[in-house]
RNA sequence: UGAGUAGGACAAAUGGUCACGGCUGCAGAAACGAAAGGCUGCAGGUGAGGAAAGUCCGGGCUUCAUAGGGCAGGAUGCCGGAUAACGUCCGGUAGAGGUGACUCUAAGGCAAGUGCAACAGAAAUAAACCGCCGGAUUUUUCCGGUAAGGGUGGAAAGGCAGUGUAAAGGACUACCGCUUUUCUGGUAACAGAAAGGGCAGAUGUAAACCCCAUUCGAAGCAAGACCGAACAGAAAGCGAUACGGCUGCCCGUCGUGCUUUCGGGUAGGUUGCUAAAAUGGAUUGGUAACAAUUCAUUUAGAUAGAUGACCAUUCUGUAUAAAAAUACAGACAGAACCCGGCUUAUGUUCCUGCUCACAAA
RNA sequence: CGAGGUGUGGCUCAGUUUGGUAGAGCGCUACGUUCGGGACGUAGAAGUCGCGUGUUCGAAUCACGUCACCUCGA
């Protein structure tokens, strides 16, 4: 799965993309044209310290490659940590970003889309 | 047992499933490339710290500058040693704190110059307010001497005792202090002793300017080196031909065009990049920091940035609890060229030496 | 990787250069004025000067260390 890297490609998704919220996140899609899905991860300082950020990328990144093959294909992603996703588990942050899903309509059934 | 002090160690462990980044090996092929390679798959092995942090010092390395010297500016500042170097470390001296183990000290020079010292006080670096003494005048005031006493202040011109004097005063004497010279011990800081000197040159302040001694070229791996799409540019060639300008037409010329070469170099890529002042053990020298010799080991290299997630078992702690068991928790914190330090954060963790108090033998 | 700045009443800022008294405006409290409120007048309260250590007789000010925040350059 490839990542979003530029600025650029950030502002892109930020100006064009649309966005859902919960507690713990906040998700922009823009759907590009390619055959395949691309995520972009954003930690913002006032999370925490360097250790916190890095887990919580982490964990963003681990509970998108085990959803990837359950999300209809071919959008630009970025997820945004908020504050309060400080200390939370594994399970809480999978569940915060299937809520986004759902509210994006970009969960399909796997057997489904073969 | 309690309180303290100095030093050291560790940074929960094991297994399974699914992922990620380097490395090594093997295999694959439709597409990339002249090739090396890259790509895909599989296997093996490997992948954060004691502070990786702050970026406060020092060095390696790289580029630029540099005949040599000085000024300016910065840093350091008891002595000796260690070191690649340091503002670091080790050992000592002196001073300060603590009952003690022990700890702390920007610890050169106001006996070179300049500056500053509010308020209080008579007076703050220059001195007579009160007081004391003498003289004049005689109800009182003036002149002179005087720092023993008073009060102010952080500081009032060495301290204290005596002699002396009109009253006083290092004016003189003893002891102590300061300071100079010499001798002895020590590499030295310094310590001890003797002799001399003055104490109207002698208050404090240099984390006030400054003086003295030592030392420092500047910037940083986003340094630097190589390759290099795009693109600005230069040169040569291709024309009787496409367009436009000078011009209505022709010639000519300029620009746009195509090809080749040159050179600059953006995006990007490769390199720098991790085997080193390395780590661990032993021996020797040294009080120690450390050094030498020898043996063994190979130990992250990402490039928007890998080192993760889940499950099970065990360990430690806390709570409930007779126990079993259950629940919760397991700190601080994430490499980015590399080393040596300093500083800061951190665990009811573990170990050792020493000190004091109390109790028992 | 490198450079610089800020931290002072509830808020916004002086004072730091050249060390001795912490100050201004807004806000707050009380009283007066008004039928009542505002405005106005008078009086008052409110400060670990980010934190620690030191230098000094004396520190917001000087030195060192440290914490937090902000800005800039590559």
């Amino acid at each position: 799965m490839e990542s979003l890297k530029k600025n650029r490609d950030f502002q892109i998704v930020y100006k064009k993309g649309k966005s859902y919220a919960n507690r713990y996140l906040v998700m922009y899609l823009l759907e590009n044209k390619l055959n395949k899905n691309r995520i972009g991860i954003s930690v913002s300082k006032k999370v925490g310290n360097s250790v916190v950020r890095h887990r919580i990328k982490r964990l963003i990144k681990e509970s998108c490659r085990l959803k990837d093959r359950n999300f209809a294909q071919g959008y630009d992603i970025i997820i945004i940590a908020r504050t309060t996703a400080k200390e939370k588990s594994y399970q809480q942050i999978e569940s915060a970003i299937t809520h986004l899903a759902k509210l994006h309509h970009i969960i399909v059934d796997p057997a489904e889309k073969k």
